[in-house]
RNA sequence: CGGGAAGUGGCGCAGUCCGGUUAGCGCGCGUGCCUUGGGCGCACGAGGCCGCGGGUUCAAAUCCCGCCUUCCCGACCA
């Protein structure tokens, strides 16, 4: 491709408010452009590399034996309320109205319509396992669209969906499904880590996240280092046993003045107790019910953990006229005199404690010698609702806790029956018996993707490619005035390269090298040659790496070849 | 959803407090000359419903009201 005829131009400058390395390169480099928060055009120049990316992960799905398939991008109300996501989804779903006043809604995933395909045709254990997969455009209406492609509201995504006829059978393709993940990224030039993760709104069983390690990153991972093993936060267990207070009191409980304290942090300095003395009480609105969430002190309510606890599809913070309507006193909370028939779910740390100080649900007021076992409410529920972080003990060993932060790529899924159960999408197995088909689910964020090779691979003048995603191979610049026998030796140049079967960008621009050298290098093509007077009067080629610093001379004669070894030398 | 900030030629910004020349600057763009190994120089030029709507005023980019859009922070407070 020749520069001056490519509809590419770069940029200078951005807004400062542009703060993610990935999403200002793309930008200055002119891969994308916004057309509104969220939504972005692919120029040429980013398409290249999102083809790239894309026929890895399609290389991989194949080899493992999954068939590509395009599915619809406008889905009706009625198949969603199949699955129940319809309502499930919540403000995520961009809703529209056909014509005939239809509901549609854009696909935010595509559980639904391919069991639906899978319904269909699938009739027989003879059938199974099948594996569909597409390479397409997501919308979900995001609350926060940022970073330009690591979050956006429309993005390329690739979902595979596996029917099985047994949990051996799934347990296979998961795992095939994991291998190519691992393939995929490493192609990509991308370092990844493997965590287990939440099943979340998706329902399912087991899964597991690929995670990016990077400051930008919106998810916490928890890693113990001794156990090797990492996962997600908002699922990740940890022992309990430390920080607990637990020396008895037979006193009874007992009111104290707590004039205008309401946090944990003033209530423990104002009493003089520890954090962990204290219960730290979480007021929500689940589905329109009032829960009561309760924690030590010291820890912090998780709302995943809690959210898969009660099984509810939308949890906010309570309203404060809820919260009076029930008789509790915001700041000064206690499920002791509540009605039974709001949920309270008590963490399991707790319990390992004995005398708690608690509000009074009055006002200004506190109890001391709380014991929740004796003094609270039986209708409450134990279970695990707590935050792990930093520091924390490991769930399985003696060592501590860490946290970094990450990017999600791709996610795996046991699914289960949960679609095929509610979609009826069953087959016959070996028996004569009808069942339904188990599924797995498996995604990955194929422009995200992008964002993260960048983000993994950048220096102060651009981006550095690697190889396996750039959008060209080699770039050839001419340098120096132009004049008919430079321009004839650089276009035979070009032309040999693209004989040589190396996707190549051409600098045949009549700008000064300043210009032509500093859009090399944002735009980061592996393997750059220069063609100048200089090189001609040498019979060489000036030839230099994206990544490295140092350039070579090597002889006009053979360049190709040279350009190859180059190339494969590369990781 | 809450809290901040911002919308001015293609891009990045100043001007707005304190209303009053022809709305500036850098980059980019066009023409010509010049230059050609790290965002070159000179000259001339084109390009603006100052986000949208309403109001105040002799007069509004500037003041007031409403709306829209975008960015950042918080989503953990009981």
């Amino acid at each position: 491709m020749r520069m001056s005829r490519f509809f590419l131009r770069t940029l200078r400058n951005v807004g400062e408010e542009i703060e993610s390395v990935s999403h200002q390169l793309c930008l200055r480099a002119g891969l994308i452009q916004m057309v509104s928060s969220g939504h972005y055009n692919f120029l040429p120049l980013g398409l290249r590399v999102l083809r790239k990316a894309e026929n890895i992960v399609r290389q991989e799905m194949d080899a493992i034996g999954s068939q590509e398939t395009v599915m619809v991008q406008m889905m009706n109300k009625e198949l969603l309320e199949e699955s129940g996501r319809w309502d499930a989804f919540g403000p995520v779903l961009f809703k529209l109205r056909n014509r005939n006043g239809h509901e549609l809604c854009l696909g935010p995933t595509h559980e639904e319509p391919v069991t639906f395909m899978a319904r269909a045709f699938v009739q027989s254990y003879k059938d199974l396992p099948v594996i569909l997969y597409q390479i397409a455009n997501k919308m979900r209406d995001e609350p926060r669209a940022r970073g330009g492609l690591l979050r956006a509201r429309e993005f390329v995504m690739k979902d595979a969906y596996s029917f099985e006829a047994d949990e051996q059978s799934l347990d296979n393709t998961y795992n095939a499904m994991r291998e190519a993940y691992f393939k995929i990224f490493a192609r990509c030039g991308i370092k990844t880590m493997i965590i287990e993760a939440d099943t979340g709104a998706m329902g399912g069983k087991s899964s597991n996240e690929f995670m990016v390690v990077s400051d930008i990153g919106e998810d916490n991972i928890i890693i113990c280092d001794s156990c090797n093993k990492a996962m997600n936060q908002e699922m990740a267990p940890f022992d309990k046993t430390f920080n607990v207070y637990s020396e008895t009191s037979e006193a009874a409980p007992e009111k104290v003045h707590t004039p205008d304290i309401k946090t944990i942090g003033d209530l423990a300095a104002f009493l003089k107790v520890r954090p962990e003395q204290c219960l730290k009480h979480v007021m929500y609105n689940a589905d329109g019910a009032l829960v009561i969430a309760i924690v030590r002190g010291d820890l912090e309510v998780n709302d995943v953990k809690l959210t898969n606890r009660i099984k509810c599809t939308d949890l906010d913070f309570a309203a404060a006229e809820d919260l009076a309507a029930a008789g509790i006193a915001a700041g000064f909370a206690s499920p002791i005199g509540v009605s039974e028939s709001i949920r309270v779910i008590l963490d399991d740390s707790v319990i390992m404690g004995n005398a708690y100080v608690c509000g009074a649900n009055e006002k200004d007021y506190h109890m001391k010698n709380i014991v929740p076992g004796r003094d609270f409410p039986k209708h409450v529920e134990i279970a695990d609702i707590a935050m792990a972080a930093a520091g924390h003990k490991c769930a399985k060993c003696d060592d501590l806790l860490r946290v970094e932060k990450g990017i999600e790529l791709g996610h795996i899924f046991k699914l289960g029956t949960r679609y095929s159960v509610a979609m009826n999408a069953n087959f016959t197995d070996e028996d004569g018996r009808e069942k339904p088909m188990i599924m797995g689910c498996y995604g990955i964020g194929v422009t995200r993707l992008i964002a993260a090779a960048i983000e993994q691979h950048h220096d102060d003048n651009g981006i550095i490619w690697p190889k396996q995603i750039a959008p060209f191979q080699v770039h050839v610049i001419q340098v120096g005035k132009k004049n008919p026998e430079l321009d004839a030796a650089a276009d035979a140049l070009y032309q040999e390269m693209l004989d040589a079967g190396f996707e190549t960008l051409y600098d045949d621009r009549n700008e000064s090298p300043g210009v032509k050298f500093n859009d090399a290098d944002l735009i980061g093509i592996p393997v750059r040659l220069v063609v100048s007077a200089r090189t001609m009067k040498d019979n060489v080629v000036e030839m230099k790496l994206r990544g490295e610093a140092d350039r070579s001379t090597p002889p006009r004669e053979g360049i190709a070849n040279t350009v190859r070894a180059a190339l494969d030398a590369l990781a």
